[in-house]
DNA sequence: CGCAAAATTCAAAGCGCTTTGAAGTTGCTA
DNA sequence: TAGCAACTTCAAAGCGCTTTGAATTTTGCG
């Protein structure tokens, strides 16, 4: 193994007390000493002992993910993106993870084993509901946390990370009613999502600007996978007077939903419409479907990216960063949004 | 905060010895002070202080995963479902993850930093290569790890566990033989990787083994995406002899297959075959396809859960798992193969 | 040149746990 | 009843780092 801080302190004649201030950046130490110490870690190799920092710091060098996938339930394509942004960032820093699967049922419980066994500085929230009880649990237990996306009921006094769901379906919802579409379907994400809702709110805002309205029967709540994009797609396509248009809340559920359009013989961006939601999954990417889709952009790494390191700076109390902050997403034009079909 | 161990040892009337022995089952604590030892642990809510732990006995409690997921490189559907056993497991045992984002050049600097570091116990590796000079870097780091797949070349002699590639995809051969096709394709996963050249050795075993060989016009290697499996079918398909059948790596290229087929009028399982092995995605499953997918079937998640429980017994010397194990896969017939056309 | 203030450096006390070596108890055998 | 092994329990020494409070050296100025 290498070597550790007493005998590194010995080598340069130096008490460790100095050593280890020279290596985190404490001012009272002579910038000739801390250039000697900083030598002697490279040719050395030194490197501190975690545990003992921890131990010493009380600090746990940790963030807590609560993930949604205790055994029997789903795992999320999303998330794999997401914490793969969420890693890139927390290695620079040395930070581990603590995944803890859970089921919904005992996520409470979970939260508080976890922030009481002392073994995370911080806990990370996703898969926000309309109303979600998790937050005060988090509230109370006296602990950062940090949340992403954000309650859509109550108010909104806690640090979180958003994208402005309800204005990228209101844009995307614009567009289709601009190029002559009035009877638009909704594939939208699981029912007690924020995210689903507020997407939907969006596109209600755009129709009942124009004194459009969104037809029951034309919008399915679900999770996000290939097949339900494809079944409630067929359900829509069969109706008394299908959709001319359809906004999707993944191109996961797009996939299904072109697959479900092409079998019935339309045209994509000629005689159905569709916009789908991109978080831009390297596996899926919208400008590679046979019809290049229309989408609403946010990037799903770069939000990882960016909690881990509003998390890691709230913990090292190092730079400030804005406490809420709602991203923009970016409306990319492509091929499967076209004129409404004359009737 | 909760108490800590000297303050449970005070309320107990006993020193921290004991109580830690108790705790940590040694055997030398009479059975009745054991037994207050944990009433107590109960009512005070005590759990020891991991860091503590760590630094006392020089366990790092953690294990370090190099994820291919550096910057700019694209992360993998397959990687999330993997994580999710491995963290379902892990948890149980209070184990936590180094993720490593890495691009493949530096992947060697990375594990000798993190052996290095102390901050792990063990290592994981995936992704294995043909011939991987990972697997010597790793030998030469006395350091506990455990291979997801195997090489091909040079000798077996590391701790693995690997799905019967070979035997996959040569029952699956067999099976579309035996249904009387000879003309088959191959969307394999990229070149490089052992498990591709594994199923696509398996393939060429059944198929020579009737005297039938493989067109090399027939065979894609590439990133298994969407959009790889429907760009290679259709370069399939126009060819002027075009397969009868097709193995598929993964769903995910089959969902790209599928669409393509489709797309040129052909009927799945009639005018045209498929076989496509199966991780068990939950986004993604086989039997939801229009026509459901016949199928090579092993369970990503389950080799996390496996793949923790024998790092993490490895590393606390508990349990003895083999040092090596092969899983078979299943081969699960559904409507997508049916007897080869009549020319 | 002398002394207070500023700049550096240090010794030592934890952080909370495990583990070693020793000590105190019991139970049996001779 | 002495003597020894088998049980139990304990005090104390780390593990490697940070941080407090004090000591030492330099610097600035009258």
């Amino acid at each position: 193994m290498g070597v550790n801080l007493k005998q590194l302190s010995e080598m340069l004649g130096l008490s460790q007390t100095t050593v280890s201030r020279a290596l985190n950046g404490y001012p009272e130490v002579n910038a000739e000493t801390r250039q000697r110490v900083l030598k002697a870690v490279q040719t050395t190799g030194y490197r501190p002992n975690r545990a003992a920092q921890r131990l010493a710091t009380g600090r746990a060098g940790s963030i807590g993910l609560v993930m949604p996938i205790a055994a029997g339930i789903d795992s999320d394509v999303h998330f794999g993106e997401f914490l793969a942004g969420l890693a890139e960032e927390s290695v620079k820093h040395d930070f581990h993870f603590v995944l803890n699967p859970s089921a919904p049922e005992d996520e409470e419980a979970t939260f508080q084993r976890l922030a009481a066994s002392g073994n995370v500085d911080a806990l990370f929230l996703a898969y926000m509901r309309a109303s979600d009880p998790r937050i005060s649990i988090l509230k109370s237990l006296s602990i950062p946390f940090l949340v992403h996306g954000r309650t859509l009921d109550g108010p909104a006094d806690y640090p979180f990370l958003d994208i402005d769901n309800t204005g990228a379906f209101y844009d995307a919802t614009r567009l289709l009613i601009q190029l002559g579409h009035t009877r638009m379907a909704l594939l939208n994400g699981p029912d007690y999502l924020a995210f689903s809702q507020r997407r939907k709110k969006g596109m209600l805002r755009a129709l009942s600007e124009r004194g459009l309205s969104l037809d029951d029967r034309l919008v399915n709540h679900s999770f996000m996978t290939d097949e339900h994009g494809y079944r409630s797609m067929q359900r829509f396509l069969v109706q008394d007077n299908p959709p001319t248009a359809v906004l999707c809340s993944s191109t996961v559920l797009a996939l299904g939903a072109v697959r479900a359009i092409n079998r019935a013989g339309l045209q994509i961006g000629k005689d159905i419409s569709l916009i789908a939601h991109d978080d831009v999954l390297p596996m899926l990417k919208p400008e590679n479907f046979t019809v290049p889709l229309t989408t609403t952009r946010s990037s799903l790494r770069a939000a990882g990216t960016r909690i881990a390191a509003r998390l890691i700076s709230r913990i090292l109390k190092t730079a400030d960063y804005p406490d809420q902050e709602l991203w923009r997403t970016e409306l990319i034009v492509r091929a499967s949004t076209g004129p409404a079909p004359r009737v």
